[in-house]
DNA sequence: TAGTGGTCTAGACCACAGT
DNA sequence: CTGTGGTCTAGACCACTAA
């Protein structure tokens, strides 16, 4: 690994995955880790940083690094792609679509995405063949047309156009509560008017452009987001209930 | 304020809520920043880490930092506590004790607070008068017989624990969607089964003692919870639907 | 009081963007 | 090419913890 703060990160991760360090344990203080990986004290805090950010340890000044937990979900840094993140679970993911359509943006979408014209995917995600979650997108035209001329059951989408070039960069999500809509029951196969967890999501490129907005719905049951905070430092972890 | 980089922070985000630098701008260099503010490098970086952990800025390796959004709900970073968070959204928070035993713990919250006996609180709290949660806590014994003491209608349970020397340090949250029970919807005045956004919280000390653990339920109407993030960073955010 | 983490500096080299 | 952000170093001082 040619990052030195990453590969600092990763092995003492490791270390603490593996017990080493178990909850409630110190870490080694910034000097010695410094001296024992053989390189600056600020290139262990920038590894350090990382860990605290993913809920790993805990820090205050004074005292040595404290462990909070072993890592037990997969982490939703990095703008992780349902694919991505249901390979990482263990579990295989898929998809099946309802819809694919090319038509005028609502006015909401047409905000998102600050075009008129849209192209609107409806799809439902699998993990290992269980239905858990509706996926509602509508892209820009140029991303849609990418999105119409793949294979949108068995690709990952966001695979499948960072491959063509497309850049995802940046990401706001937003978590609310909905009640199952009859078509949500009947593609998701639950009860009508269960609740779901509704995740709407907007992604941009590096220059800022807009390149989906989805409003996706999450079996209840199936699946949690969770956040770690600390004073200075917070992180999304999205796992199986 | 005596710390550089929020300072440098501070005054940046400034900023960009004025509209010096709209949406789809480029902030000035490091360089330049750290020129005109008389300060390293280093501490300008520290600083525009902060904004970009907020979801204000993103970051490309050969460019300039682009301006992300103006639009500012207010940060959930640094544990903001609901009295808190309802005062700087400028709502008037407010809470009404339904029920605070002292009993045997089940075995989540054994499991959660490490211990067999605890006070229970059930509280609906108001955000200007109107019921928008539920919150059902769990304290271990030596911070609920503090909170038992307390006027927990009129007072902020965490600042006042804070004013008694409890430190809150971290916290884990777990958000889900569930459906409203016959109760839940009673003390909410809401339809019984309507979708309640689910926050399961567990806050520790900075030894990692378990200060709390809370199931809350919101009203899917009234808030929500945002999430930014980009390759290597990510904030909460609680909000107003 | 000794050790630890938090902040800050000054300088260096590199990968990448925009031209 | 030049300028920019990403990484890394070596050293310094301070605030705080813990013994």
């Amino acid at each position: 690994m040619s990052i030195a703060y990453r590969q600092v990160a990763a092995e003492v991760r490791a270390a603490v995955e593996a017990g080493d360090y178990p909850p409630g344990a110190r870490l080694p203080s910034e000097s010695e880790l410094a001296r024992s990986y053989g390189v600056a004290r600020g290139t262990v805090r920038q590894a350090l940083a990382t860990l605290a950010s993913e809920g790993l340890v805990s820090t205050r000044r004074g005292a040595r690094r404290l462990v909070l937990a072993r890592q037990r979900l997969q982490g939703f840094n990095e703008l992780r792609s349902f694919s991505e993140w249901a390979r990482a679970m263990g579990e295989r993911p898929g998809g099946r679509v309802v819809a694919l359509v090319r038509r005028e943006a609502s006015p909401t979408e047409a905000e998102q995405l600050d075009t008129d014209r849209i192209y609107h995917l409806t799809r439902v995600r699998l993990l290992s063949g269980r239905p858990v979650m509706i996926e509602r997108t509508a892209y820009p035209e140029h991303i849609g047309a990418l999105v119409a001329s793949m294979n949108a059951e068995s690709e990952s989408i966001t695979q499948r156009l960072q491959e063509l070039g497309v850049v995802f960069a940046n990401a706001a999500h937003t978590l609310g509560a909905v009640v199952a809509t009859a078509e949500d029951a009947r593609l998701l196969d639950i009860r009508p008017r269960a609740p779901l967890l509704r995740e709407w999501r907007r992604t941009t490129d590096p220059d800022g452009a807009a390149l989906e907005w989805s409003e996706d719905r999450y079996v209840g049951e199936a699946v949690a987001f969770t956040v770690h905070n600390s004073v200075h430092q917070n992180t999304l972890i999205r796992g199986l209930t």
